[in-house]
DNA sequence: ACCCAGGTGGCCC
DNA sequence: GGGCCACATGGG
């Protein structure tokens, strides 16, 4: 494949980010509850709800199901939609004892209530191993002002990835990775173009 | 006091 | 198919 500008701006980003080794997470099921509860979360307020989890001895399947919810709403608060995530973590850890996890399928993550596109492709991704691009809003808001597509749902932006990089696990994993530490510290909704890495190539650094 | 965060489902048209 | 809303905490 020859080097086309999804390269160029992974090869900027992993220059100014270094490699970023994501998911952060000593499991598998560690991974699935973090992609849960990060839902519209920064990952500081999940990181304090997964140290609850561990202080409490529930990071397992069975051990969640067996926890009140009351008791749950108190350990996950930090990640805020705190009930609404007790529900999702309760349904998707009743769907994942009763299945042999290799077998899983993109179309039965999204079947579950509370498990949508990205929290689904993250799963995928990062805890079973599959190549799946992860898509996010950073991704979209960043390659809409680079310039790469415009105002794309997340199916086509997810292709556009897939279709344009080689099928290449931890490459998907730290491209994800390094366009959420861009997202977060410089492609904002009020960009802060003075030392984002990949300016020239973004439509708004070029305005300034 | 705002604005933002590693979304999702329910509703409406 | 897209647009709007509720959901909730914590940091800048």
């Amino acid at each position: 494949m020859k080097k086309n500008k999804l390269i160029k701006i992974y090869n900027k980003l992993l220059d100014h980010f270094g490699r970023q080794y994501w998911w952060p997470a000593d499991t598998p099921f560690e991974v699935m509850v973090g992609a849960i509860l990060t839902q519209q979360t920064s990952w500081t307020n999940v990181e304090k709800a997964i140290a609850e989890l561990k202080k409490e001895r529930l990071l397992s399947p069975r051990k969640i199901l067996r926890t009140p919810a009351s008791k749950l709403h108190k350990i996950i608060r930090s990640s805020g939609y705190y009930k609404q995530k007790e529900k999702k973590l309760k349904i998707f850890c009743r769907f994942l004892i009763n299945i042999d996890r290799a077998s899983i399928t993109r179309t039965q993550l999204l079947s579950l209530w509370g498990i949508g596109r990205e929290t689904a492709d993250s799963i995928l991704l990062y805890a079973l191993g599959k190549p799946i691009f992860v898509v996010d809003a950073y991704t979209i808001r960043i390659g809409e002002r680079v310039g790469l597509f415009k105002a794309e749902g997340y199916e086509h932006v997810r292709e556009y990835f897939e279709s344009n990089l080689p099928r290449r696990l931890t490459l998907y994993k730290e491209y994800h990775a390094l366009l959420v530490e861009l997202g977060k510290n410089y492609c904002k909704p009020k960009p802060l173009c003075d030392s984002c890495p990949i300016n020239r190539l973004c439509q708004f650094c070029e305005v300034r």
